[in-house]
DNA sequence: AATATTTACGTAAACGATTTCGTAATTAAC
DNA sequence: GTTAATTACGAAATCGTTTACGTAAATATT
């Protein structure tokens, strides 16, 4: 199958493997005019060395893992982007594993991952994981960073967004557009963004005298029909809000839906704002208030943490907790003003 | 590192690494009480078998890799999906490689992955591959597997979708819809997909007569900047298209924006229908008539192909062409009704 | 001219698993 | 009781590299 290999480089040339080796890895101790012949040769044979066979001795493979919940989410397809930039830049693979929200899914790939195929991994935990063993167990052979969502329990680099200021951010804008019952949008009892975000939704609202009362913290699951029954309820009941906060992208669709379904106009009687790197936030009607968050430099920046903790070779790299700042820009999904 | 091995758990156990190996792998040459005490170790010290040794020796890697152009596209991540599906219920990794539409990173992957790193791979090809001695290279050695974008001069699977009469239905709509003047939005003039495409939409129009000069094609770029300022000449031209059919779904954005601004109504002064698979096609003003993919249908074809390939040792399956019908869902971009 | 150093290469072990073959001990067969 | 068959394991080769070490020849040193 995969055809040449140095034996037959050397075979050849008559020469042995081990010269072979040197002149490719340009040794000092081959002559140029054997390097010459070598890499004549390897040209013309379209040699490429074994991966595995160097990983084997090297105990290197120049692989990392990448986990994430989806790939189907503006966020985590954004940093994917990122991540793979910088891996291939630096001669990395990219292994990609979809945990699809399922703790026993990253249990069983953080498991399978430990035989060395890779040699460290960025991930973004799912809304399940409040166990947290298996990424222990992982972590102690091999160095992992975080993204977004994280794991504070364990000590190493986490590349993070200023989620409680966000959350603080974006109901203070709220508040101020007019919004006295706001309701957040929540996917996650555990998730460390998610708290972090309630945590700074619950500044705001204390910190201007809101009633706590109006202002619930509703779960969303998985399930967009039931997010849609869930917030057409809402919508529909008697302390109806009058100002949203969705956690994530993905609820934009069924709150627009909703709204358009009762006649409720958006930003008249409800305003809203999203978690959202959706590119299409410019072109929904109305245009969408978002908390876009930094996902391609996120996913840069734990790439590049990362391969610098590879190329140190150390485990853990507890300074490295990089916050990179998310932008509230303001559309007019939450001014009074209607686009024309 | 990597810690456990085979010949740590024969030391414990003073038994032979081949004794552990077979005993492992639930051989009928070991006793069944060896077998008992073997596997309650491994189990106790978490071995997982190094991947790349079996690798090596086996010559597979259970591993594949995927090329996309880019994973910020509806399209690909929901395909990206799909794949990833497939691959980890059958027990494969899936490397993922960004092209961003560059053949020189294409073939610089392709010619990367000849070393064994992988087993197969899925491709869909870039805007610039014409030439393709680069994947007739690769495919020399390994299985590829092509999906959308396929290469039709090599003789492998392709899992595509019913591009040419997608886009002969898409423009029979626009002219039923009362449209004359129709632009093709492309993005290449070599990809097969839209080679397809076009070639329904010329049929579409030869067919009703319409005036062929009237029907152009036009050629974006990857650049968002670029393409908007292409769309507003177009639309502030004298012979403004009264229907647009964007081949991408990036394209979107661009169009609705140019409409927006220049005040042009969709779907009163221009219909549009994009091939897109965004979700938030519903939630556009107007809605967006679209043709929708089966993209994640079309990467576990693509990948469940593969794997069989991989299954039965083979490297061409020519019979495996499997052509995943799209659907054309209108809505009111291209009605005369404006949505409430 | 005798020794020391450098140059340019080869030998062989190692990485971790699998597998072919061999073999001692036990059991079965006659 | 002798031979045949089975059971349960070990020794060693193998996959394709890399690298520590060895060594002959060429060159340098004194």
């Amino acid at each position: 199958m995969s055809a040449i290999t140095i034996k037959l480089l050397a075979e050849r040339l008559q020469l042995s493997t081990a010269t072979i080796s040197k002149a490719l890895g340009d040794s000092h101790e081959i002559s140029a005019s054997t390097k010459e012949r070598v890499l004549a040769l390897a040209k013309e044979l379209n040699y490429v060395p074994n991966a595995y066979a160097g990983s084997l001795r090297g105990n290197k493979s120049k692989t990392i893992a990448v986990l994430i919940p989806e790939v189907s989410d503006s966020f985590f397809s954004q940093a994917l982007n990122g991540i793979e930039e910088v891996a291939l830049e630096k001669g990395y693979h990219t292994l990609i594993y979809l945990t699809h929200e399922k703790i026993e899914r990253e249990r069983a790939i953080l498991h399978a991952l430990a035989g060395g195929r890779v040699d460290g991994a960025i991930m973004s935990v799912t809304v399940e994981t409040e166990a947290i063993d298996h990424i222990r167990e992982f972590n102690r052979q091999l160095p992992v960073v975080f993204f977004d969502r994280v794991c504070e329990e364990i000590d190493t680099a986490k590349i993070t967004t200023n989620d409680f200021e966000c959350g603080y951010k974006a109901t203070v804008h709220l508040i101020e557009a007019g919004c006295r019952k706001i309701v957040l949008l929540s996917i996650s009892n555990s998730l460390s963004i998610i708290s972090e975000r309630s945590k700074g939704f619950a500044k705001a609202i204390a910190e201007h005298g809101l009633n706590a009362e109006d202002c619930k913290i509703i779960n969303c699951s998985e399930d967009a029909v039931h997010n849609y029954q869930l917030i057409k309820e809402l919508m529909q009941g008697n302390d109806r809000p009058d100002g949203i906060l969705a956690t994530v992208e993905k609820l934009t669709t069924e709150i627009y839906l909703v709204c358009q379904q009762l006649n409720i106009n958006i930003p008249l009687q409800v305003k809203v704002i999203c978690f959202s790197n959706q590119s299409s936030a410019i072109i929904l009607n109305p245009t969408l208030t978002t908390i876009t968050q930094p996902a391609f430099e996120m996913g840069k920046a734990a790439a590049t943490v990362l391969l610098r903790m590879l190329k140190n070779n150390t485990l853990i790299l507890k300074e490295e907790c990089t916050v990179i700042p998310s932008t509230l820009i303001i559309r007019n999904s939450t001014t009074g003003y209607i686009s024309s």
